[in-house]
DNA sequence: CTGTAAACTGAAATTGAATATCAAGAGCAT
DNA sequence: ATGCTCTTGATATTCAATTTCAGTTTACAG
């Protein structure tokens, strides 16, 4: 699964005439070791902790390119800070997301991605991607 | 309409303390007078030519303010502006989005939303708003 | 192996949206 | 009018993100 991402990507490089460098692979390395919607600074400082002496820059082009090639999916929530997300092929899933602490829970709902290609139907509209986000509080912010 | 909207603001002033002042009202009339997903900049801007002399500054808190007010909406594109768009009172859209002609088509579905509070319940999220966007083509476009 | 052209990197500078500061000004109740 | 508090706007500041550019690395032809 990793391997296969790793594989993707190179693909990507290779068709659009990128080089391989250590900077890349480290940082696909760290972003495919993380877990869902990490911020470009949470990923920057994951990885100046290992020491491995790369960039804010570098950081941010290369996660610019994991969205391009279709490995990862900017988000962007209330706080000014870009996240990425990775895309798992064939999958879709949206999110709740908590506007006090900025958690984010996933949920997938087939009921609603019927009705989504029911309307785009009905407007002669072609589907290529959607994005939906619910925002509120998580269940242990509506508490405070 | 318009009066409406102005007196929903007024109360949500009264109530919260805040003053009637020249400048918001200005800033109301010309945000109520714009369409869809405005940026703070193309409003300042608007306001600008007009010669009312308000700060950059006022316009940014006095759209916050809209937002808090249930008045406008804050929504993030992904080309680092800030943009409000219109709510309107006791209906809630989402939006088809076309990527070629970026044009959008707003649309409404109370199955969606109904299933969208089940999901919440079922994670113990309380619902503030919500959001959803479907890109694609629109019926124009996938002709081409 | 070289040599070379082009891509890549990273420190630092820059941009640009958005917010904070704070003295001067304005709304509002008395 | 008086006084209190909210509001404003020029300016400074913050902070994410991008650009710059000289030095480095990669890919590849010869």
């Amino acid at each position: 699964m990793i391997l296969e991402k790793k594989k993707a990507f190179n693909d990507f490089a290779l068709s659009k005439g990128l080089r391989s460098t250590r900077q890349r692979d480290v940082i696909l390395d760290v972003f495919l070791s993380t877990h869902q919607h990490i911020s470009v600074e949470e990923l920057y400082l994951k990885i100046k902790s290992s020491n491995t002496g790369i960039g804010h820059a570098t950081v941010y082009r290369t996660l610019k390119l994991f969205a391009e090639s279709g490995l990862a999916r900017e988000i962007l929530l209330h706080d000014g800070q870009t996240r990425y997300e990775h895309v798992i092929a064939g999958e879709h899933h949206d999110h709740l997301v908590c506007t006090k602490c900025n958690s984010i829970v996933e949920f997938e709902d087939e009921t609603i991605e019927k009705l989504q290609k029911e309307i785009a139907a009905r407007h002669g509209f072609l589907i290529k991607s959607h994005k939906m986000e619910i925002y509120g509080y998580c269940a242990v912010c509506k508490q405070l």
